[in-house]
DNA sequence: AGGACGGCGTTTTTT
DNA sequence: ACGCCGTCCT
């Protein structure tokens, strides 16, 4: 230790003495060197959340810092929470007070305190994409800009790419703007965040943003911060924007304590702003920089971390790393050839029921994709053959639809200069407030300067709108006034009750007879449930737009999918990597748009998808795949000829180019599927194979699988399905339903998925 | 205001 | 093929 007068209180000892006796030499070094920078490169299952957990709480319990004179960063929520777990673990108490947020959350803090600097009110809203790609939308048609050249999106895109680089739109230069939406591009950068000025709002990218400027406005302030932030830590650093990383460097600047840890083999997020060159420059912006390299894995056999050292080597520009394991041999990297998808998912399910037999859990495998489309293959089998599986991923709690709404009625509560909420549920419910009443209100607002809800009050006094719109916008008017003033008096939980109540909103879906209704009404119970935590709505909508994640603590043990970017930072013991094939993995447009540097970016995907697993991978590639319902022949990925030889063991058949495996057996090709159906180099072309498709049925064994005792439904009875929706049965084989869905189509399924409906 | 129809896009995604 | 969006029609 550089300093030795830390003293230390007794009775903290002996636990300071466990934790830090847990750790690796090198893992001990990085947590020791608390004073000065460091950077931390972090191997694939080398203990980076040990080393930084460990780390912040050696600062705490050797008393070189309070807790708020810490600043933890992480990308996630998640990650946030872990963090906060394990080291009020390591410490024996909470860890309050601490700054340990995602950079958002932590943005959000700092610039709610001053928020009058950059020209917002402290209760400023957090938008969500939607509002703004409506806004959006709004500024490229008042610009007179062809919206189909430029479609919101790809503005949108291009504005958030200068707000990663810390590009405020007086630092954009008219190289950068380019010819973009004819020439127009700044234009459109300033338009939108007047108008978010305006409407009091920023976006997610803001949130950092508008620190930089004001810690630029008002150096007092910076120098406040710095100097409160003795220590700093950031988590997966290669996943930094420009942005987040001047963001980082200001606030270092006093005490230069900052830890970053990150892999650059692991940056996977280039294309949302991310800038590996952050940690690949550390060692240039603090100067005497120590570098603590982490290379012994704890997760994987020598196997999967030789195939995966090979691939990513294969990668220019690394730091460099070399992945070691005490764990030496296990299965090799079993490689697999397949006909097209449909045969991939049905023998990923095969082998999974094998596992499954053979004892593993569920929970402990994994299917990895490489995109989205792919999942549902598998979904259909699992679904088809009973196995139980859980999508990680997808939509968040806070992007249904309904709560969005929901979410808006109570942005205008809390803010009635809030017009993105305000024009998203002025007629929602549908209250007869059409295109025309809109235009007016906008016409009004944009004379008076004044909100939408502004404008509604007024124009409702003149006799502009025709009496049924008149009548139905005070009527609105009124309920929202309603509603503010009994925010005085009630609490918000009733307030948002009330609020969902009166309007209508929950009214709506109860009359709505979708498959998706109940499953919505649900949700916005929970959401009033949430509410319950929070001590008003202010604090409620900024945990709604910051913290709160999807649900994924669905309980069972079940087999998960998930796509390869959303598997970064988890273990399996057995890992499925599908879909291998040049085109799809690496993807055809990182080829076609980001040239090589791309191509290094899905292998590092690769290389994230291998070294998720601890004991056992399979790489499948299919000849054949339908795209957009045609047919297409791959060859097999170029990731798969760059696994080493030695750890991997390939089978697959004739007929596959660019394999230079030799032809084997069809049947002894299949591993836990013997005598399966005939192997398809016996097949002459796609057509055949059609054919085949619906011959080949279920084995008998798969169809055990699920807890089905004959539930006796017959056909005729209406079930419901998790995902599927309402259905009539049709045919019932054991207990195998044929059913048609209301919106899915025909499906086999097994009884114990469906409920009576 | 709301349903019907046609055109387009269709990698990855946190906050 | 499909689903979403925008436009057009009723």
């Amino acid at each position: 230790m550089s300093e030795p007068a830390i003293r230390t209180r007794e009775h903290e000892l002996p636990a300071r003495a466990s934790y830090l006796a847990a750790l690796n030499p090198a893992q001990l070094e990085a947590v020791e060197a608390v004073d000065g920078p460091v950077l931390v490169l972090a191997g694939a299952g080398t203990g980076k959340t040990r080393v930084l957990t460990s780390r912040l709480a050696h600062i705490l319990i050797t008393d070189r810092a309070f807790p708020s004179q810490i600043l933890a960063v992480t990308f996630t929520n998640k990650a946030a929470r872990e963090m906060r777990e394990r080291v009020s673990h390591l410490i024996g108490r909470a860890s309050e007070g601490v700054w340990l947020g995602t950079f958002h959350a932590l943005g959000a803090r700092i610039l709610r305190a001053h928020a009058e600097v950059v020209g917002l009110t402290p209760n400023f809203t957090i938008l969500d994409t939607d509002d703004q790609l409506r806004l959006v939308k709004q500024l490229v048609q008042a610009a007179e800009i062809d919206d189909k050249r430029w479609p919101a999106r790809a503005v949108l895109a291009v504005i958030e790419r200068w707000k990663d680089r810390g590009l405020t739109p007086d630092k954009v230069s008219a190289a950068d703007a380019g010819d973009f939406a004819a020439g127009r591009m700044l234009e459109l950068y300033r338009d939108y965040q007047n108008r978010l000025k305006a409407v009091n709002a920023v976006d997610f990218g803001d949130l950092l943003l508008h620190c930089l400027t004001l810690f630029a406005r008002k150096p007092d302030v910076l120098a406040d911060f710095q100097r409160r932030f003795k220590y700093i830590l950031v988590d997966e650093y290669q996943d930094t924007n420009v942005a987040q990383y001047l963001w980082l460097r200001l606030l270092a600047q006093t005490h230069k304590n900052i830890c970053c840890v990150g892999d650059d083999d692991q940056s996977i997020y280039s294309w949302r702003g991310a800038e590996v060159g952050n940690i690949l420059r550390f060692e240039k912006d603090f100067p005497g920089a120590r570098i603590v390299r982490l290379e012994q894995n704890y997760r994987s056999t020598g196997a999967i971390l030789g195939a995966a050292s090979g691939l990513i080597a294969n990668n220019a520009g690394r730091l460099g790393k070399t992945l070691w394991t005490s764990a030496n041999g296990g299965d090799k990297v079993r490689v697999r050839g397949v006909w097209d998808g449909e045969e991939e998912a049905r023998f990923v399910a095969e082998q999974i029921e094998a596992y499954v037999k053979a004892g593993q859990s569920r929970g402990a495998i994994a299917i990895l994709v490489r995109a989205s489309f792919q999942m549902r293959e598998f979904e259909e089998r699992f679904i088809t053959v009973g196995i139980p599986y859980r999508v990680i991923g997808g939509l968040r709690f806070y992007e249904r639809q309904e709560i969005r709404d929901a979410v808006a009625y109570f942005r205008l509560l809390n803010q009635t200069d809030d017009d993105l909420a305000f024009e998203r549920i002025v007629n929602l419910p549908r209250r007869g407030l059409g295109d025309s009443t809109l235009q007016a209100i906008h016409a009004v607002g944009r004379a008076r300067q004044v909100s939408l809800y502004e404008a509604s009050r007024i124009l409702v006094e003149t006799d502009e709108l025709k009496p049924q719109a008149r009548s139905s916008l005070r009527r609105f008017v009124e309920d929202v006034a309603r509603w503010r003033g009994l925010a005085e008096t009630t609490d918000h939980i009733r307030l948002a009750e009330t609020v969902l109540d009166e309007s209508g909103y929950t009214a709506m879906w109860k009359a709505d007879r979708s498959a998706d209704a109940p499953g919505r009404l649900e949700n916005l119970k929970e959401l009033v449930t949430a509410l319950e935590e929070f001590e008003n709505l202010g604090g409620f909508l900024e945990h709604v737009s910051l913290v709160m994640d999807r649900d994924e603590t669905s309980t069972g043990d079940m087999v998960s999918l998930m796509t390869l970017h959303a598997a970064k930072g988890l273990e399996f013991d057995t890992v499925f990597l599908p879909g291998w094939e040049e085109g799809l993995f690496p993807h055809q447009r990182a080829l076609d748009e980001g040239g090589a540097a791309s191509l290094e970016e899905e292998r590092r995907l690769a290389y994230v998808g291998l070294t998720r697993a601890k004991r056992q991978v399979t790489v499948s590639f299919a000849a054949n795949r339908r795209v957009y319902n045609q047919w297409q022949s791959n060859i097999p990925s170029r990731f798969v000829s760059e696994l080493p030889q030695d750890h991997i063991e390939m089978k697959t058949s004739l007929g596959l180019s660019g394999v230079r495996e030799p032809v084997a057996e069809a049947d002894d090709s299949w591993e836990g599927a013997p005598g399966r159906g005939p192997g398809w180099r016996r097949l002459g072309a796609a057509r055949r194979r059609l054919a085949d498709a619906t011959t080949i049925d279920l084995k008998p064994s798969s169809v055990t699988t699920g807890n089905g005792a004959a539930r006796g439904y017959r056909s005729g009875a209406r079930v419901f399905h998790q995902k599927f929706g309402y259905g009539k049965v049709l045919v019932v084989e054991g207990n195998k339903l044929e059913i048609a869905f209301d919106k899915a189509g025909t499906k086999k399924v097994i009884d114990s998925f469906v409920t009576p409906a």
